[in-house]
DNA sequence: CTAAGGTAGATGATGTATCAACGATTTGGA
DNA sequence: TCCAAATCGTTGATACATCATCTACCTTAG
């Protein structure tokens, strides 16, 4: 119908749908599977528990909105929603920079902390079971040569 | 601090942390790659996209609601509301299915296939140039035997 | 010192996913 | 035959991600 101004498309053989569509598929549910194990076990999205562990990595659980947002690849409007939201419910904290006028910086609470303390330990449980568990020693080092590779050609994919 | 009611958390070695992060990244900025192409390139999202798929594969490009939403693994109400948006848009419509009061059709209109026709030839070509073509036959074959084994053990996780 | 341009973060609008509740219809068993 | 239960799809509420825009502040050239 249009022209083809490249060459002819390399559609996928069978065998590589199968593949393509397995691997989606297990991404995918192993996604929903961990979201909904921290929402049902911790009140967390997967979100919020990014959010806190980047928290808990520095030593007064205090960190600056744009380092934050830096450090999760996060743009800094959904970080700003998300940190509102997450102060409404008592997880986290805003206070003036001192250093910088226009800064602001995010407090883990007491709250936060003992969510976090709580969700920690069940997340990785899940993690070991639904994944670490079910491949043998060679398998998990093919799975990150395989991801690291992937990844490595994404560098050039970045949003703009 | 609260009581270890089971037993000792199994806490990630700094090596599975290294493979699980890598994997994460991997999943999710391949992700953001792939729907960034479709909509820059054919302004569909994968969720669309995967709708008209699901429309091409019957000869009369028509598919009950509830089939729709089960072979998509989408909650019902999800596709409603997105099938009401591809229809203000004109990728689709919606009929009354004439064996079931109950029941809608979803069909796709012209408009909708010839989004589809151009956007699955760049689609795959993508797929190819960020997956298959940075992986050996081998690497392959070990990622469909890994991802089968982890959504094999996902069955069991079903949301309920 | 001041004006220009850049940076930090907030905000409102839009599109999307999920949940609970609903009305309409069909179905299966008494 | 008739009613209760199940199924089908829609709707409204809420939460989230992204975009464009805005204000306040910092930095630096002149």
């Amino acid at each position: 119908m249009t022209a083809e101004t490249t060459a002819e498309t390399r559609w996928l053989t069978a065998e590589e749908q199968c593949i393509w569509r397995t691997f989606l598929a297990m991404t995918k549910q192993l996604n929903s599977a961990l979201a909904r194990q921290m929402q049902a076990e911790s009140d967390l999205s997967i979100a919020d528990f990014e959010v806190l562990v980047a928290l808990t990595d520095t030593p007064d659980g205090t960190v600056r909105c744009a380092e934050l947002a830096r450090c999760l690849a996060w743009e800094k409007s959904r970080l700003s929603h998300h940190i509102t939201r997450m102060q409404k419910r008592g997880l986290v904290d805003k206070r003036a920079c001192p250093t910088d006028g226009r800064g602001a910086l995010v407090v883990i609470t007491d709250r936060g902390r003992r969510a976090i303390e709580q969700a920690a330990p069940r997340h990785v449980e899940t993690v070991r079971r639904l994944v670490f568990d079910k491949l043998t020693e060679d398998e998990l080092t093919q799975l990150r040569t395989i991801s690291a590779r992937i990844l490595e050609g994404l560098d050039g994919e970045l949003p703009e």
